[in-house]
DNA sequence: AAAAATTTCGTACACCGTACGGAACAAATG
DNA sequence: CATTTGTTCCGTACGGTGTACGAAATTTTT
């Protein structure tokens, strides 16, 4: 008689954390036993994600975020598994407060209104820059957000693989305008002067130490990029150069292929 | 009799040290007192990146590089303000090994290969990603990179903001598809499972615990590029698509300017 | 020969995630 | 009812991090 040998379950436990609002089947209100827990796991993962909004993530210690329920530390394992699931649960669940708008008809408008969604997304919680996840968008709200940007791209006349390109590359691009605008706020946070006091304050040190080099084109160029951003009143316009490429790009791609 | 106000020095330690190759004028040979240095600063930097290279940036710790000179690790503070500023030193050491080739004629090419070098140094130093500087581009070699890079969008017909941005896309485009493949390698190291084997161990509590919801266009597209990717065995095969795109939207854009 | 400047580096601190084990608690079982 | 059993709560502790501080050693300047 052969024994089936132990599968030690190499499902990831997470995933029915993630999932914990929408199991489809068989949900479990079954009575525990033990002490009632005192709050729950949305209100760890909502302060949580106050943490991160007001401190950045690094503030987001499991010491700090059990304090705010006066609760002893190591009790949040028994909520979550350990910081990195709890980082991804941050996620799925900021990703969730976002209500999807509906797609325009114009094929340029809903490629740029999927950028520009996850654009403000991220202006408005930049530590989901810093929450990269083994196999990524496998939440709830992860998921529905893929399925609506698969949408947008949609009947453009792409195949299935462009089409998941396609979105990672808004996706992307959307996300290192956000980084960069993250870095720009961090370093005058950092640095306690602006961009253009750094500038000042460096300027002779920078001058003395690359008199032996020269740079036509970064001089010229950067002095003109510097002197946009630094008068940019309206975050998101270093979106528009290049979304609009972007977006030329994959147009181009479509009707050339198929000239109606 | 006014007196000048103390100025506290505001410039940016680090900055000299960046640029201690190419001291333009005014260096200092000046003979010191204490003890020889039993290192240099390159030799540092150069045993980081070996450390990074071959561990990842985690493991390049104070105390590890230290000890791959038999020194304490607190000496390494009189080489190096911090380790901030070292993560800085071995981005722009790094990117001077890469020489750069010269540019071709064809205006597609040249972006081509801007884009090309950046991701494949990005593979062979993944740790790259993870370094963010406060101000970036101030180093020697990085300031000669991007000069390289600003010629090959020049004579397109795109303004300095635009040559900028041109690159800056180009640019992030490259982070993000290695950085994709980073988290992909960094996923089946973790897990010790390849994509595929994931999918299949976790098939059935997905499937369970996505019943209730339904995304028909993720579940096509997303087999699709499933398998796409588990076959590429050619690595940079995914920078294909969106490359091509994002060129075609930047040259078209001047070609339209200026119908020649 | 004494003084001054510089490098080396041991120790210590604050902070992190979390392994471990015990105590308090509530339901299931006898 | 008493007892067992599974949970929750959480204090303590461990190994890790960057680095502040101060003492000791070493070399040049005086």
């Amino acid at each position: 008689m052969t024994v089936v040998p132990e599968q030690p379950d190499q499902s990831d436990p997470s995933l029915r954390l993630l999932w914990r609002h929408r199991t489809g089947s068989s949900e479990e209100p079954k009575t525990k036993r033990g002490p009632k827990q005192k709050v729950s796991v949305d209100e760890i993962v909502d302060a949580a994600i106050d943490l991160a909004d007001a401190e950045g993530l690094a503030a987001v210690t499991m010491r700090a975020i059990a304090q705010r329920f006066g609760l002893g530390a190591m009790t949040l394992y028994s909520y979550v598994p350990n910081r990195d699931a709890l980082l991804v649960l941050m996620a799925d669940q900021v990703v969730g407060r976002t209500v999807l708008p509906e797609l325009p008809e114009d094929p340029r408008e809903r490629l740029e209104l999927v950028a520009r969604l996850q654009h403000d997304e991220l202006r408005a919680h930049p530590w989901l820059l810093e929450v990269q996840d083994v196999r990524p968008w496998l939440g709830p709200n992860m998921s529905d957000r893929y399925e609506w940007q698969l949408q947008a791209v949609d009947g453009l006349g792409l195949s299935d693989l462009e089409m998941d390109q396609t979105v990672a590359v808004l996706m992307g691009f959307a996300g290192n305008i956000a980084r960069s605008e993250l870095l720009k706020r961090r370093a005058e946070k950092v640095t306690g002067m602006t961009e253009a006091e750094w500038w000042a304050a460096n300027y002779d040190t920078l001058s003395e130490v690359m008199a032996g080099s020269h740079y036509p084109l970064a001089n010229r160029v950067g002095t003109a990029a510097g002197e946009t951003y630094q008068a940019a009143t309206d975050p998101g316009r270093e979106l528009d150069y290049g979304l609009a490429r972007i977006i030329d790009g994959v147009l181009a791609h479509v009707t050339e292929r198929a000239p109606d």
